[in-house]
DNA sequence: TTCTATACTTACCAAAAAGAGAGTGAAGAT
DNA sequence: ATCTTCACTCTCTTTTTGGTAAGTATAGAA
């Protein structure tokens, strides 16, 4: 096994309670406001909530404020707020923020490179079940 | 930005099509017990379904079926059915499936170097909601 | 004849997630 | 005096998700 394999002791054993912190971990970092707004941060860095409110598409005010604060809370990003009125907040990548976002290209490149065969496949599965 | 680069074509402009299926995709693919049954698949393949269901911690019965349809329909796996009784059904990874596990494997490892940094934000972030 | 094993499908229900929309507060412009 | 801006928060409703449990089909064992 291959994602697995980091995981395992010298006995070739892996630990559960890791392994599950792990899950949880990427189940929580793996959704998608947290990676559209990896994006936009990596684009540009720091925003302000109306813009990435602008820039991330379809995304709620109440899905941003709270893709932000769990990311704030994992130490992805920064959240700074000016003493000002009207409000000022901006919002920056910290250096594990970035990292993250430098995984998860593996998966989008991935998704790209095969997004034809997977359409394909979904045609040619879809059109099996018809008949 | 790193991950969103290479959708951009020479006028650097990202095409919304390919964004929005890429990142479908992603959703899609980026789920919990995707990625878990993923995982099996790339420990051992072959696998049987009652197999899988005890090997998946805490799935249920539907959403192991949901979830290796989906699958299945996007070309990940394959599911052979042997006309037996009672019912015989292996599925495997397909190369599609071994590739998006590989690059799955970027983000389960960012995960594993970084899950005490995340712990020990989590700690700080609480610490300074509660005061 | 009844039981078991396997891989489901279906129906129902509870819980969780998400969307919509209104409310807030205070400085500065009109 | 009223309006606007920004970054929320709060409430209400709808949608989605997922769990549980029952049903199905059939060959061979007991």
């Amino acid at each position: 096994m291959i994602a697995k394999a980091a995981t395992e002791n010298t006995s070739g054993v892996t630990d559960p309670r890791l392994d599950a912190l792990v899950t949880e971990i990427i189940g929580r970092v793996a959704d998608k406001w947290t990676m559209l707004v990896l994006e936009e941060l990596e684009a540009e860095s720091p925003l302000r909530f109306t813009r990435l409110l602008e820039r991330v598409d379809g995304v709620s005010q109440k899905m941003l404020t709270q893709t932000l604060r769990h990311m704030e809370r994992d130490g992805l990003l920064t959240r700074k707020v000016y003493a000002v009125v009207p409000p000022k907040v901006e919002y920056a990548l910290t250096p594990l923020g970035r990292g993250l976002g430098e995984a998860f290209c593996g998966v989008w490149r991935w998704a790209e490179r095969h997004f034809e065969e997977i359409g394909a496949a979904r045609r040619a599965f879809d059109d099996g079940r018809d008949r």
